[in-house]
DNA sequence: GGAAAATTGTAGGGTAGCCCTATAGTTTCA
DNA sequence: TGAAACTATAGGGCTACCCTACAATTTTCC
C-alpha cells in the first residue's frame, strides 16, 4: 500500500511516517514511476507501527524502539531471548509508575493544605529535587 | 548568586538554566560589569527550579509549567485556586499512571508466552492503537 | 480522451528543550 | 600582574515531528 493508505488506516503523518522510515523503524519497496520513486509497504508495517505506538506510550525514544523493534518482531530472537528482553521492559514501566506515584503524592500533600505558607514551606523540602 | 553557584547547587546545566531564563521560567536581576550584564538569582529561583522539576517528572511542557509556576507559588492565587489546580493535576498524573499500567499489562503478555506465532498473533490485536 | 482533482515526491523552515563549541569580557587569587 | 576561573553571546546540532511550497503522477469525471 501507498502512505495514503497508511495514514487513513494510522491516522498518523505523512511527514511522521516518512520520518519513521528514515530513521528505519518501518521499510518500503520502492515503486518507480516516471521520474519519481514512491514507498509501498506491506502489511507487516502495521504490526511494527503497533509496536512503535507502544513503545511511545512507554516514553521511550525512536532510537530505543528502533533498536527493540527487530529483536521483538525479527525471527532471530529465540522465545527466551523476547521474554528476558520483555521482563527488563516491564522494569522500567513499573519504574517510570512509581515515579509517578511519587509525584502523585506530592500534589496530594499540597492540595491538602493549599495554603500558600503550607505549600512553601512543602516546597522548601521537596522541592530540593532539581531533576 | 550568579549562574554557577545554581549550577552548582542543582545539578542543572548552565544553558538549561539560561534557557529557562528565557522562556520565563524563572528570573534575575541583571548585575552590570563593564560591557557585561550578569545574571543575579535569588532563592526564591530554588523553590521555582523544584516546581519545574517535579512538572518535568510529570512529562508537562515548559510552557505548561510557565504558565502554572505563578499559579502556584505567585501570592495572587488563593488557596482554593491552589487545591483545585492541585486536584486537575492529581487526575492529569492518574490517567498517565493508568495508561503505563495499560502499557505493563500488554508487556506482560507477551512475556507470558513469547513464543513467535503467540507474539505475533498478539501484536495484531493490540497493534491496532497506532497513537 | 482530456482536464481537473487527488495523491505522492523533495526541499526548506519552524518548534522544543536542551548540549556543545568558540570567542571574549570580568573577577579572583597567588 | 598575570593566569585561572567564571561569565557572556553567538552559532550549530539533536529529536520527533509539523507545516508550507512546488512539481510529478495518478485517478476521476465529464
Amino acid at each position: 500500500m501507498l502512505i495514503g493508505e497508511l495514514v487513513k488506516i494510522t491516522g498518523l503523518s505523512k511527514d511522521g511516517l516518512r520520518y519513521y522510515e528514515e530513521m528505519g523503524l518501518i521499510h518500503s519497496r520502492p515503486r518507480k514511476a516516471g521520474t519519481r520513486t514512491y514507498r509501498d509497504y506491506d502489511d507487516t508495517t502495521l504490526d511494527r507501527l503497533g509496536l512503535i505506538a507502544l513503545g511511545k506510550r512507554m516514553h521511550f525514544s525512536l532510537r530505543d524502539i528502533a533498536a527493540t523493534l527487530d529483536r521483538i518482531v525479527g525471527n532471530k530472537t529465540t522465545a527466551e531471548e523476547r521474554r528476558a528482553w520483555l521482563v527488563a521492559q516491564i522494569k522500567e514501566v513499573d519504574t517510570k509508575i512509581a515515579d509517578l506515584q511519587d509525584v502523585r503524592k506530592q500534589l496530594l500533600l499540597f492540595a491538602e493544605r493549599p495554603e500558600k505558607e503550607v505549600v512553601d514551606a512543602h516546597l522548601k523540602e521537596i522541592g530540593k529535587y532539581y531533576e
